[in-house]
DNA sequence: TGCTGATACCTCGCAATACGAGGTATATAG
DNA sequence: CTATATACCTCGTATTGCGAGGTATCAGCA
């Protein structure tokens, strides 16, 4: 039955969303398309993901929305506050810790 | 509140137990003090985490069980399957992707 | 006119799972 | 005889990624 589940995905999103943001502010569809983009088709997040993610950070105060409209669709514009711009920085560097961590255990064993 | 939560760890602990036992049979207390070693201290697993997952890879039969005395006390010995080294497989090639799709994206941005 | 597909937003519920806290028991060192 | 290290275990909680499903607008095409 091979349940796979999310690997690896842990707190993956949010770093994403968080580091798209801070380079300029965009609406939620473009993120899903953009982080398709910018991972390189590695890593491609459904908008179910994206959407509750984008609401959590606004209520956190990680983000900040404001809505416009735009040929008659209304797009929801979000941007980082300063409260964001922290959690990013430590979503890098923890992604850092581990990401080293796990590459360490991979390499130092290889040849073990 | 802060709620971080476990940041980037969603399989980790599961690709590292495997990571070690293909290298060589271990008991849990072992696995437990050798995944700091060879993460250099970056991450660090409890016996919480490390022991469910044992049983849970067991029974999913991609790890073997031996039961083991030593000086009194009782070990259990685990060893890979080959289901096991395709289930190791597979999660290093996930890791690749997913590490891979986070680097490019935070250093794709990085110049704008 | 009607159809499709892209745009753009949203919610609900499921299923994993990492983790801390707590529990048992033996050997060793002070 | 006490504390520490060894060595095993389970339970409960909280988080969260994800698919599936839902609404509405606009552009293009037959």
């Amino acid at each position: 039955m091979e349940r796979t589940g999310p690997l690896f995905m842990g707190g993956v999103p949010e770093l994403l969303v968080l580091r798209l943001l801070a380079q300029q502010q965009m609406y939620g569809y473009e993120l899903v398309k953009n982080i398709r983009l910018v991972t390189g088709e590695a890593i491609s997040l459904g908008e179910g993901v994206v959407y509750p993610l984008l609401h959590g950070l606004e209520r956190s105060g990680a983000l900040r929305a404001k809505r416009r409209a735009h040929n008659g669709r209304t797009r929801v514009y979000y941007s980082l506050t300063a409260k964001g711009k922290k959690r990013l920085a430590r979503l890098e560097s923890e992604w850092a810790r581990v990401s080293s961590g796990v590459q360490a255990a991979l390499g130092d064993i290889a040849h073990g």
